[in-house]
DNA sequence: TGCCAGGCTTCAC
DNA sequence: GTGAAGCATGGC
């Protein structure tokens, strides 16, 4: 057990922000006392388990042990970054925006593995969250690396080699719909070496960019969302059917990004995290 | 039940 | 290069 204070972290904002999946409040059995039943969340990243729990607004704690805190966690949170700087450079005139931050005051872009986001964007396509959520689930149980969390078991995401050993018709048992094609080429390209995912995280933002719109099954949307939520690129903007509804109604068709320029992506996280709330 | 979901590829033009 | 059709499946 690790406890430490936190400024601007929400984990039921983080939850509900759409950037991950496998981020979910007390699904299963705590390690966590059960005195924090109602604060807990139970994450599961880089073939790891945690549970955190909220009990203040930024009082944490959390089942790890501060090594693991330091070498893992910290950086997944984003932690070295002061997110009050972003805040303070939203345009004071923008009614929705100021609303945006003021409630989801506790979003931070968490820095997620590479292989994982890419595998959860391109299911994400037209699906709901909920569905994404569920699709991926299936995929981690049916072959993902066992992970022993007290007398439970939980699995971590599946590797691209073991991806690559499977059909397009196992990979169909998971509900991915028309997108088992786009799975079984990434992991296929992935482990014969086509798609580097360490040189690719080295690239600078447009370069990676134009690398991931040259993975089969991505395009501006998935590429936008891998950028910001794995490689951290933080300037990353993506639009989809929110974010574009979002720009209708509130900004008569055209948002500039350019006045948010080195965080437009952490705008458009408060930005989608509210307009979902309503 | 019908519409929609963190869109993409393909194919006309 | 632009625009429209087609796409698998589950949530609401």
């Amino acid at each position: 057990m690790y406890k430490i204070r936190i400024k601007d972290l929400n984990l039921a904002q983080i939850e509900d922000s759409g950037q991950c999946f496998r981020f979910i409040k007390n699904e299963r059995p705590r390690l966590n006392p059960a005195e924090y039943a109602d604060s807990t969340w139970q994450v599961i990243a880089f073939e790891k388990y945690l549970e955190i729990s909220q009990i203040d607004k930024e009082e944490f704690i959390l089942s790890c042990s501060q090594e693991e805190f330091e070498t893992i966690w910290k950086s997944y949170f984003d932690l070295d970054t002061d997110y009050s700087v972003f805040k303070a450079g939203i345009d004071t005139k923008d009614v929705f925006l100021t609303n945006a931050v003021e409630y989801g005051w506790g979003i931070r872009i968490l820095r997620q593995d590479l292989w994982e986001m890419l595998v959860s964007f391109i299911i994400s396509q037209r699906k709901n969250i909920p569905a994404i959520r569920a699709c991926l689930e299936s995929l981690c149980q049916a072959y993902g690396q066992p992970i022993k969390v007290g007398e439970d078991i939980v699995y971590a995401f599946p590797s691209a080699e073991r991806l690559y050993t499977l059909s397009l018709e196992e990979l169909k048992t998971h509900s991915l719909g028309y997108r088992d094609k786009y799975i079984s080429r990434l992991a296929k390209d992935v482990v014969e070496g086509n798609i580097n995912l360490v040189e690719l995280s080295q690239l600078k933002p447009e370069d990676a960019t134009k690398a991931l719109l040259n993975i089969y099954g991505i395009g501006i949307k998935v590429a936008n969302c891998v950028s910001l939520f794995a490689l951290h690129h933080i300037d990353a903007f993506p639009i989809d059917v929110w974010i574009q509804r979002i720009i209708d109604e509130e900004y008569e068709g055209h948002f500039d990004t350019s006045r948010y320029a080195g965080f437009a992506g952490v705008i458009q996280q408060y930005m989608f995290y509210y307009r979902r709330s309503y």
